[in-house]
DNA sequence: ATAAAGTATTAGGTTTGCCTAAATATTAAT
DNA sequence: ATTAATATTTAGGCAAACCTAATACTTTAT
């Protein structure tokens, strides 16, 4: 149906659909996706040729809703296959990123929601990104960030925007991790960057990284 | 490090060479991959300067002993995929092989042995086939096919050359499967036909069919 | 309003892996 | 031992996905 490198597009536009308002642009897509400018806009192109996305020359893609869906069941897939890992293979939350980026171009609706029955049909995945059901439906799911909280909230973390292994092992060392309770302590406003109580430690955190954790509050 | 095509082109020797007495010609290899014989020289020849094969010139090739290696580790995870598909996703014996296709190819020695664990360290595939260990070797098993039968003799079915679905789908109409005993009525001297009894049931297999039934006696 | 700076697109090139058609080597048959 | 038949390789093309360099469009700043 579609290939590898379409699927990736598809999942970067929709996550960065996430965080942007409007059509993504190419140099955003070709930072998240280590690709040059001008051959995201060649995919591009094909992409809209085959209506998954909707392209305006200069002004960037929105997914189409069939982009949309298929985005969707590329999540689906992914965040399967990481539960999969690490709850029956014991594998480190830290280490299936890149296992499972592989895994979620597996061809096979079979395959899918009998893993997913397995699996015992899980809401979250490890990381704690909703997993979404076979229809592409979310479950509910604070989209709050670290970031935006002030000096003296209490926030309880609930996810990571950012789920490579360098990212996941930082949060570790700092004793941050699915449900771990967050107190802000400080802001320095030259920088944004935070200082906050987890675990009864206190720890620096760059607003880069405060950008990438989710909190619920 | 090497390309889901390369490792199709590694597996196919192999297995041609278990049939097959020398070099593989790169019409069998043509024949087995479903791709012109242009493009298996083409192949071939990016084979050889990676050292995976020795290539001679109109006598076909052979894998070298990287080659053979890998070759077992992609034959390895492909049956630990078929083997997981089978007995923990429900999958029917005759439909797993597009998938554990595609499974195969993915990298992570981590998945392989983690994968094997869960499993419990299984020795022979939903087919009847044998898993190589991490080392790459195999169990011992008995590679006899039916069609080396004399009229009169009896053999148990244990595994078979052609795991496509509709090979897997006939020989089960059939009423033969892994463990049945199979006793050889009549041989048709002209065209090598076989007439069997299985499962209290005659059949007659063409010379195609008993050729792809491995038996032990 | 226009020039400079910043983005995006086009043009032209590469590699992988496939194809067809033409040329060449091997094998089989007289 | 030639010739005919068969198998293999070479030559030349194509599509996917990437690249660099050059060009074109947008936005920002004066």
């Amino acid at each position: 149906m579609f290939t590898q490198s379409e699927e990736n597009y598809l999942k970067a536009i929709f996550h960065l659909q996430e965080e942007e308002e409007g059509g993504i642009s190419t140099s955003s897509l070709s930072e998240k996706l280590n690709t040059k400018a001008a051959s995201v806009t060649e995919m591009i192109k094909r992409l809209a040729d085959k209506e998954l996305v909707d392209y305006q020359k200069y002004y960037g893609v929105k997914l189409t809703d069939t982009g949309r869906n298929h985005a969707l069941l590329i999540i689906r897939k992914h965040r399967l296959w990481e539960y999969f890992l690490v709850e029956r293979l014991n594998f480190n939350w830290d280490e299936v990123h890149d296992v499972a980026e592989q895994l979620e171009h597996i061809k096979s609706p079979k395959l899918v929601e009998e893993l997913d029955a397995f699996l015992g049909r899980p809401e979250y995945d490890p990381h704690g990104d909703p997993i979404p059901d076979a229809k592409g439906n979310l479950p509910e799911y604070p989209k709050k960030k670290l970031s935006q909280l002030k000096t003296g909230d209490y926030g309880i973390c609930k996810g990571f925007n950012d789920n490579s292994s360098a990212f996941l092992q930082f949060v570790a060392k700092q004793k941050i991790g699915l449900d771990t309770t967050i107190k802000v302590i400080n802001i320095e406003s030259f920088d944004q960057s935070m200082t906050v109580l987890a675990d009864k430690k206190e720890v620096l955190l760059s607003k880069t990284a405060t950008d990438n954790i989710y909190i619920e509050n």
